[in-house]
DNA sequence: TATGAATGAGACTTCATTCAT
DNA sequence: AATGAATGAAGTCTCATTCAT
């Protein structure tokens, strides 16, 4: 829903803008974000924003859009779902997805957290760019995982919805947190908790859902 | 740390005073509830409200402690964790939980969304108060699983702890939210369906994390 | 539509900020009127006027009414149109008018405004409060004059309507530009040349619709 | 006062853009008409109407003057006001006139609107362009009725023209928002009804200022 | 000359907090 | 202690005007 004058912006000035609004949201929420710090880090005026953007419900929706839009051409390019299982699915390059989580931890971090609903009143508009689609692909995933017989099948989707959910979240979450902290020293020490955190998760994703 | 003139108050007015505030922050979240709603709904002049607490923030925290109170003295009296069992914790008067849950939707609900990091600007604060009970509280639920041998001991706390929150709030929001759709008419298949969840999330956490 | 807030104030306070209201709404406009200017000069806090209405529109109707409503209470009780010709009505008691329009001349011009259909845009919604009232009313005396045979019955009364209404606009207006003139010196000679005004107006009138 | 850029455009499209500033003036008053939307409906950039004129009260009072001479061509050449006498003016070529109201009721409505003194704080600027041209016009008509004995004597021109101006303006309104409501069914009844309502018109100027 | 993006002053409105009664 | 009116800082959004292409 930007207007058309945001989309004849060159495409640097465009992630500029919408970089320094997740960040603000980010860091102060959706009530507390200001207009005129989001156009100052971004390097444009106030009234920009509203040539770009209805409003500032508007400039919001369109970044969870454009985060979910650079994951898609990131992630999961690199790991198409095609036959992927559950588990396979965070195993597989992690590497990569490490690398990414560290280079974008906020980018992370913002779509993890309107995701799970922090943002509370904006949830509703957000799930109809987004859960439809998150959603909709992680219970591919489980459907995927059921069919290869990597899920257990006594349990229904929407239980196992709630799992997985629950535990992928808050070990993203988690990574996410670490991959902050290094902001300039990428150690080997950290990649190494990271991915232990990560294979700690598979385990008890697997134990939990498979069978 | 409401201010003394609050404690004075007879019980029935604090609570709906406290009451009053949770409802408004947990429909309109932090930034947009306004203390003149509070005020109105709890019966009280808005100038009161600062006569008991210091400013707005105040009143959250103290709604937040008592929440938690509240909890204190409900659930867990009941069902005492001394030697308690994670997995059992939670089918051990799984009853009068739902009924706890029925009764009080709103407080559960405000429990979770705080603790799971809703809130956002204020789970710092809010953790000071309430996450060193919180997740001292889940962790000692841990430890005595792995002393008695119900909890795989080759993961490290701190793993075990994010997937048994993650997995814990995902299910509690969702039997919260089961138990709001039902204000008035509290049947039977209500109460399966909510079972029915606890059941499987009690699985799927054995599953996960037993041996 | 005032709030509740704003009845509840002592009546000096209420007319303070009505016309300083007024006031602005005339020097400046409906659009170019600054709500700041109208609660500095009223005395009071800018976030006051808020609290009295709802908005500026809603302070715009109001004072709309209230002008309505201190003519009602000051001229038109000293001369009740009971049984009164169209004509004798401008005659009699002209001085009181003229003490009126002398004393009050931002209140006449801004009722004589508000009818006219300046203030374009909020014409429709005014007319709600006050055309209903001031058409019947001139409506009235018309039917009055056609009743005692003082106004030719061979013209519709829309057509007779918007005569009277065009003339008797005009010179008041004219009046009140005179009464503006003399702020601080309310000298015989102005007196007199309102009232040849006056007196050529209903010689127009009387020669126009009379018989 | 427009720039010579403006004058070097072809003469379709310099009406264009007239019209529509005067739509948007009719419709939304001056200070909320917006030269984005005058531009749009004029078909050109917004740049471009700054390159026309200084600002935005230079267009407003330019198309001011462009409606005046717009009737000046069009109506006045048709009835010549030469020895014309004040009643047969509005008589004279009434079917030509009636035409053109609804042919041009926008502009018309303009025209009355901008000398009846909406368009509030823009009145003392245009009538430096339009008043001293408008009333030195109905002046003229005045004395003319008076040479040629139509017009009463006895009452001074002053007088005179706000009799005149508030009934001719008062009737030309109605006139106009009749013409508005057949934008495609030009009936024969209207035009009746218009026909009726100029006579009426004429009728009472003539009874209140004749003799 | 035409265009339309960029700018930023300025106004409305909200509401936590204070204060007088 | 209780009340609710008063306050004003702060933030969103608008739009006339400028300016670079």
């Amino acid at each position: 829903m930007p207007k058309k004058t945001f989309n004849r912006l060159d495409c640097e000035k465009k992630e500029r803008v919408i970089r320094a609004a997740i960040e603000e949201f980010q860091i102060h929420g959706f009530e507390k974000a200001k207009i005129e710090a989001i156009a100052k880090n971004a390097g444009v005026a106030k009234g920009s924003i509203y040539q770009y953007f209805d409003d500032k419900k508007d400039l919001f929706l369109y970044s969870v859009t454009w985060s979910l839009e650079y994951f898609m051409e990131n992630i999961d390019r690199q790991t198409p779902l095609k036959d992927m299982d559950v588990y396979d699915y965070f195993l597989t390059g992690s590497r990569e997805r490490f690398e990414l989580i560290k280079k974008e931890p906020l980018l992370v971090a913002f779509s993890v957290d309107v995701n799970s609903g922090k943002y509370g009143s904006l949830t509703k508009e957000t799930n109809d760019a987004l859960n439809r689609i998150g959603e909709e692909y992680e219970l591919k995933l489980i459907a995927n995982g059921k069919k290869k017989g990597t899920v257990r099948a006594d349990l229904d989707d929407r239980a196992l919805l709630l799992f997985f959910q629950g535990v992928t979240e808050k070990f993203t979450m988690k990574i996410v947190e670490i991959a902050r902290n290094f902001e300039f020293e990428p150690t080997d020490d950290l990649y190494c908790e990271m991915e232990s955190y990560l294979k700690n998760m598979v385990s008890l994703l697997k134990n939990g859902m498979g069978r």
